[in-house]
DNA sequence: TAAACTTGTACAAACTTTGGACAATTTCCC
DNA sequence: GGGAAATTGTCCAAAGTTTGTACAAGTTTA
């Protein structure tokens, strides 16, 4: 999808990005950024990427950082006073939401991504983020609309990071929620951090009956099944042991079960926690004991 | 399967393409492309394959590329097999999802994305492909969990094109589904056109409910409210008028009221059609006749 | 024969390039 | 605080590039 070809004229970057064509060429005469291409004829050629660079450092001189400055940062990826903190970037994907602003919000992901590993980010400026949003949203704070709007951004944003990365070669997982689920982003983090830690990971996304479940994961010679778990209703109108042998390992993760994991071996499965890294962790655990790793 | 046969006179691409007769002539000279069979005579006969590919570089120009690079582009993407339409993309892509395998299908949709306009992957490549997917599933010969694997997949791939491609400076629009709605893709895809369309366009995901749609788009103030229904279930448990006053303007696009317009004006509201290029259309001419643009 | 097409050339409008200049800030230093 | 120095965005003018269209004179098609 990222095409690094210069392709657009300088008219049109003056247009998309918002900066006059003196002051490129001038940035480019002063700080030699950006360099774009050249047609034959000697005209810049800007390519995709050198749009999104100019989009942050506009902004960052919008929020007062000096222009030379804010050049500096995107060349080497730093602020002035050092990395931004993750919290400090939740705040402000937050705030950015509220606002219905995705194109800052992306901005701010997309800091955040060259600052901080992709699990930093994940649990430390989305996670947090979807959290005070949710809390905003039950105390009335935040607007139905507006906590729509969130989650869809950023299991979206999510989800491109989990089709960004590629498959592994460890054994294959399933991961899905548990039926009648309505929060689909905890299995997405899950979903991530297994295809991190090495699993060759199925993500079908909310909701797959467990009928379908089973013939899936046998299909594919799964050796587990993960799903997460963050409404209790959800555990509480399953059938007992409507888990077992869904797949030789069947784990539930999620918020819902935390202060009970009885109700998820109720279903026949294994309860690993409410933290994604865990997760993973204690699942590679299992698995190795029951021998399928 | 392709029909690379020059059949087309110079006058014919005029008409299909939407290029002057002239200026088939220089690019041929200039660009050496496109270089089409002669008639005994000399005159030039164009193929399918030509006419499409003039299609899609004309889209590449209107997407802001430079013409030259956009020849060029499209040159390059031609590779030793020559290039592959985007029905042949989407039966790769479907054979991919249905194997389960995203990292093929990421490679097929970054192929196609090289290849042809965003426009053309996302409606030829990437509809149809649901569409058969969706199809399948209901002839029984494709699983749920292979259908959520497709759905959920291609939604994420949707959505960050979504996010990637930056706000406008149009009028702002709302974009969700009909509640009850569980066919999230069509508004996604009707946000992407639209905000290629050069709207300001706040996507809130599916099933937001009327009253928070209605202060949402008060709060941004929304010309517009855009809906998308695909299961005609979710016109049938509205009730009359539901829809009237939410925005200065309401409209519903997509399959479920296809037959039948009359049962989106019992709503309150106006049906623009199945097709999202169409309503992008469809709805500034309304904006316009409203006075709201 | 009329309409459509060919080639080659020409051309104008729109855009870009370079290097220098300049006024308005902002920063630095005493 | 106040003046010098650096920073920064804008503007200019002449030369060059890109791009779509137009015209003339001859050829092919139907």
């Amino acid at each position: 999808m990222r095409n690094d070809l210069g392709v657009y004229t300088i008219a049109e970057v003056e247009d998309r990005a918002g900066l006059s064509s003196a002051l490129l060429r001038q940035w480019e005469r002063r700080y030699g950024f950006p360099r774009p291409e050249r047609s034959p004829g000697g005209h810049r050629l800007y390519s995709e990427t050198d749009l999104e660079a100019l989009r942050h450092i506009k902004q960052w001189i919008a929020e007062g950082v000096a222009p030379a400055q804010a050049v500096k940062r995107y060349l080497e990826g730093l602020t002035q006073e050092g990395p931004r903190p993750p919290e400090t970037l939740s705040l402000e994907l937050e705030e950015a939401l509220l606002r219905a602003d995705t194109e800052a919000a992306e901005r701010v992901l997309s800091e955040a991504y060259r600052l901080h590993p992709m699990e930093t980010v994940v649990m430390d400026v989305i996670s947090p983020c979807l959290r005070r949003i949710g809390d905003g949203w039950h105390l009335g704070r935040v607007t139905t609309a507006q906590e729509h709007l969130s989650s869809t951004y950023l299991r979206g944003s999510l989800q491109g990071l989990l089709n960004l990365m590629g498959g592994s070669l460890g054994p294959t997982l399933v991961v899905s929620t548990l039926p009648g689920e309505q929060h689909e982003i905890g299995s997405l983090i899950t979903a991530l951090f297994l295809r991190r830690a090495g699993y060759t990971v199925h993500y079908l996304g909310p909701n797959t009956p467990l009928a379908d479940l089973k013939s899936f994961a046998e299909r594919t010679e799964a050796k587990a099944i993960v799903l997460s778990a963050m409404q209790p209703i959800s555990l509480e109108t399953l059938p007992h042991q409507a888990l077992r042998h869904l797949a030789p390992l069947v784990v539930v993760g999620g918020r819902a079960a935390a202060g009970d994991p009885r109700s998820i071996e109720r279903l026949g499965a294994h309860y690993l926690g409410n933290d994604p890294r865990e997760l993973a962790e204690s699942l590679s655990v299992a698995l190795k004991k029951a021998g399928l790793w």
